[in-house]
RNA sequence: GGAGAGGUGGCCGAGUGGUUUAAGGCGCAGCACUGGAAAUGCUGUAUAGGGGCAACUUUAUCGAGGGUUCGAAUCCCUCUCUCUCCGCCA
């Protein structure tokens, strides 16, 4: 969320900042609103100043006097009922006020960083790097056909079970996810990071805190007798785990991993990546999570990003770096490093890790604050995926598919998975 | 699902209508004492908004929202969360 203030006393400076996304923000009639709602609060608290002083006066007289029913009380007290009313009528103001501001100012998203290059659309983010020998051979198998003939999933099955775009790991495709988690998990955790396992359901406000609600409610699974949703990452329920408090300074940064399931509506990409591990309704994922110093949040950016790298390198995947273009910013994000993993079938790189700072973007909204030289002031949050883990799968399978049509498992995996290859049977 | 008890500052905890301007403690910071430290003593220490160059000042906030009252942490209503017991249950 931005700030109330910067708004009121700086608008254009405002609208420019996130007109950097690519479009046009108009915030001429918030501006009104934030303006006229310091109008009311000093209203309001000058009326309460001088009620406050009468009914002190009235309390001392009634200590005073012996006789408690006089009629110099009757007046006093017609004249505090007089600033009762008044100061209702204006609270009801604030209230309708305030409402309002909240509903618009919680739609405005993050400002986009100055090192964030300038861009419209995806097509303008830049790749900043390139790792790894990218397999470039014709008539490879896609993922989903490797996973068919090893009978490691079935999708038409999962149909049956809940409907499209869910999918049901079998045998050794069950145990390669269980390998993959626990593989991340050990490495994030060996490194530095807490492990969590958060609840996979979350709250209206939880999604607010993070910047999933109020605009994108639509593109997450809503409970229908509880104000619960199935969480879309573990970044929902990672930022609200430190909700409301004002964290010790020595304490940061705090970094956590998560392993939590995914659940994405997908509204809008019907007949995109119907097939295979790419795009589901629900996914494993394993992330990373900074709650860091809003000083030094520019390192941890780097950090972060590297710690999910670190796991295609231990995988050997090829992979690259993009630095996503201000058009192409999350919601919360001011900056964002993709990692995209080459998906060999499709001759293409795929994002497996998005790594977002989100400056103090998410701590506003949630009210997660730390105290430097005695100010209180927002942490920042930092976001990275660690991995996807079913992207992960389908990278592994695509880049490790040999001439049998039998998959070899990265090295670093053997230990977790129990096998080198997986052969048919 | 049924019955009951609760929610007070960074933390613990007192507080049943008017010097509560939220006691006391812990923690933290500064100072004193010390060769240095511990212990001790003194002082300070919530958050958000407004006014002011500043010292400072003012308003709100005791789970949330309404209400009663001149005045509410305290009384009433609604909601919410936590805990205990019973029931159900992996």
């Amino acid at each position: 969320m931005l700030d109330q203030k910067l708004i009121r006393e700086n608008p254009t400076f405002v609208e420019n900042n996130l007109s950097l996304r690519g479009k046009v923000y108009d915030i001429t009639s918030l501006h009104k609103l934030t303006l006229e709602r310091k109008e009311i609060d000093m209203e309001i608290s000058s009326l309460q100043s001088e009620s406050k002083k009468l009914s002190k006066i009235i309390g001392q007289e009634i200590r005073n006097s012996n006789n408690p029913n006089n009629q110099e009380l009757d007046v006093l007290k017609e004249k505090g009922n007089k600033f009762r009313t008044k100061i209702s009528i204006f609270e009801e103001k604030k209230r309708i006020l305030d409402k309002k501001l909240q509903d618009e100012i919680s739609k405005l998203p993050n400002f986009p960083s100055k090192e964030a290059p300038i861009g419209q659309n995806e097509n303008n983010n830049i790749q900043i790097k390139e790792w790894g020998n990218p397999l470039n051979k014709d008539n490879l198998k896609t993922h989903w056909e490797i996973g068919e003939n090893l009978n490691l999933f079935d999708s038409i099955k999962s149909t049956k079970i809940a409907k499209s775009r869910f999918i049901t790991l079998t045998g050794n495709g069950a145990k390669l996810e269980r390998a993959l988690i626990n593989f991340m998990l050990d490495i994030h955790s060996n490194n530095g990071y807490l492990e969590l396992m958060p609840p996979a359901l979350v709250s209206s406000e939880s999604l607010q805190g993070s910047g999933q609600l109020p605009k994108f409610s639509n593109e997450s699974f809503k409970c229908t007798n509880d104000d619960l949703w199935l969480s879309p990452t573990a970044e929902v329920p990672l930022t609200a785990f430190h909700k409301n408090e004002i964290i010790d300074s020595k304490a940061l940064p705090l970094k956590y991993v998560a392993y939590s399931p995914c659940f994405r509506r997908e509204a809008g990409s019907y007949g995109r990546d119907t097939k295979g591990l790419i795009r589901l309704h629900q996914f494993n994922k394993v992330e990373l999570y900074w709650f860091c110093d809003p000083n030094k949040s520019l390192e941890a950016h780097k950090a972060i990003t590297s710690d999910a790298e670190s796991i295609l390198k231990k995988l050997n995947l090829p992979y690259r770096l993009v630095d996503i273009c201000t058009g192409d910013l999350g919601f919360s994000s001011s900056r964002t490093f993709d990692l995209e993993v080459w998906l060999p079938s499709s001759k293409c790189y795929r994002e497996i890790s998005s790594c977002s700072n989100c400056l103090d973007f998410q701590a506003r909204r949630s009210s997660i604050r730390t105290k430097i030289d005695k100010k209180t002031s927002y942490i920042h949050t930092l976001n990275g995926s660690g991995l996807a883990i079913g992207r992960t799968m389908a990278a592994i399978l695509e880049n490790g598919q040999q001439t049998d049509g039998s998959v070899k498992i990265p090295d670093a995996l053997v230990p977790y998975f129990g096998s080198s290859l997986i052969k048919t049977n």
